[in-house]
RNA sequence: GGCGGGUUGCCCGAGUGGCCAAUGGGAGCGGACUGUAAAUCCGUCGGCUUAGCCUUCGAAGGUUCGAAUCCUUCACCCGCCA
């Protein structure tokens, strides 16, 4: 039991909100302490913007704690209220489906630890459980009760909505309910006293401390991470327009490493300690080395690479690394073996041609680097095309025969970054 | 239940009968510069068999030579009143 868990997730930044800390610290000090953070379903898979919340979790296992998981398969038919609209309803049947799949997904974080060092394994919860039984009556009289109005309009997603077009439905308003009364069904069954999540959440974790405190006379704790973003103002955790998932099936492990690899160096330093979990004196040489050497990407490399292991595990980390190595590389691509192509576009996403070979344009378009047809045209006017590293000037040319590369291969990029190989069916 | 306001492309938001595939901003994408950065500048930003055509402005009908713009009905949202 080390007793400096809050002392590490403060030299990381990981803590923007807590409950008096004094007395935290005392509860952790006083033995293992059972604590949870729940993520809702809303899509198939969590994103990088969830692994935050991870490394709290996996920061309180180190030092001891019993953690609990709760994927929120009631509270994601609900909608938590976001500050912009109302959600739409998901079909039930899909919320469940991605209930299991973000489970599977969430395993390593927590069950690894858990078996390599012999600390704590994870307790998985579906909210489900207790929330779907709960009558209305029971809602309104055993839970209602214990709500005042006036304090849920307060907490900032109801007014923000409140004052805004869209309003609010009594659904969403509801949320803050079942996520509170969440923490206390984990106090009845697990003894659970403390409650980490992101600093968008604060409402809804209080709502929790404020109703143990009510029902059953105790001090629940809370802690809520920073809300990070990005030096340019963009979201985090987008690319090229889309999400990165954790999931590789949505994001393969290769673009996953790149993600990080290429976040700029502002952010690069900035989030080395909230994401990494090597030693402070680490994380200072890597920011220093990025400050000192910016163009070497110190801390960007640090962070895929610990990030891939992490999510991915090693093998992944492997192919990702060596696939970034053999696509942007010095090497001339035809001086590259067939099998480290293979992989590395492997890796990068690939399409199979049979039969006559198509256009560069729809090659563009099966490859996925571009979504139309209309689109694959204007990329290639506006030079953002290349096949084998030269640029490509007409959009409806074949690709010549002695473009294809050992193995069969094309390698096709879209701008700067995008790539993908196309092979030819033997 | 009554009255009023609203629903436009990824988002915000102009547009009140032809000059509208639809002003502007943001995001995205490409190029230049670089470090597979950032900032900046330039370009682009519905689709297709691309000097042309097709489908878009909540949904369905209608008026008109012609509609995002006018009319009718429906759905949803917001506000005020009951």
């Amino acid at each position: 039991m080390t007793d400096d868990v809050i002392d590490e997730l403060h030299r990381r930044g990981l803590i923007a909100l807590s409950t008096d800390e004094e007395a935290l610290r005392a509860h952790l000090a006083s033995g293992p302490v059972t604590y949870y953070c729940g993520f809702d379903p809303t899509a198939a898979s969590l994103h990088v913007g969830h692994l935050l919340q991870f490394m709290v979790l996996r920061a309180l296992q180190r030092a001891g704690h019993q953690p609990i998981v709760l994927v929120g398969g009631a509270t994601g038919l609900i909608g938590d209220p976001r500050p912009t609209s109302e959600r739409t309803l998901n079909d039930p049947a899909v919320v469940a489906g991605w209930v299991d799949r973000i489970r599977e997904r969430v395993a390593p974080f927590l069950d690894l630890p858990a078996r390599e060092q012999g600390l704590r394994p994870p307790i998985y919860v579906n909210n489900l459980e207790w929330t779907a039984p709960l009558s209305a009556i029971d809602f309104l009289r055993e839970l209602g009760k214990h709500f005042r109005v006036n304090r849920m309009l307060a907490k900032e997603a109801v007014s923000v909505r409140l004052n805004s077009d869209a309003g609010i439905s009594y659904t969403e308003f509801s949320y803050q309910i079942l996520q509170a009364n969440d923490f206390r069904e984990l106090f009845l069954r697990h003894g659970c006293t403390l409650q980490s999540g992101g600093s968008d959440q604060w409402g809804n974790i209080t709502a929790g401390v404020d109703l143990v405190r009510r029902t059953d006379g105790v001090s629940a704790h809370a802690l809520a991470t920073p809300l990070i973003t990005k030096a340019d103002g963009t979201k985090v955790g987008k690319t090229e327009g889309a999400t990165v998932w954790l999931d590789p099936e949505l994001t393969s492990p290769y673009a996953f490493f790149q993600y990080w690899l290429n976040i700029d160096d502002v952010d690069a330093r900035a989030w080395l300690p909230l994401f990494s979990e090597r030693p402070a004196e680490e994380i200072e040489a890597l920011v220093a080395e990025s400050v000192e050497r910016p163009a070497a990407r110190a801390a960007q490399r640090a962070l895929a690479e610990e990030l891939t292991l992490l999510v991915h595990g090693p093998e992944q980390l492997h192919q990702a690394e060596a696939a970034g190595r053999a696509l942007f590389g010095r090497d001339d691509l035809a001086s590259l073996d067939a099998g480290t192509l293979a992989a590395a576009l492997q890796e990068a996403g690939s399409v199979t041609v049979a039969g006559e070979v198509p256009s560069i344009a729809q090659l563009l378009q099966h490859t996925g680097l571009v979504a139309s047809l209309s689109e694959a045209r204007r990329t290639v006017k506006e030079g953002g095309a290349y096949l084998n590293n030269e640029r490509v000037t007409d959009a409806e040319a074949v690709p010549a025969e002695d473009a294809w590369l050992p193995g069969g291969w094309l390698v096709l990029r879209r701008g700067k970054r995008a790539v993908a190989g196309v092979r030819r069916a033997s």
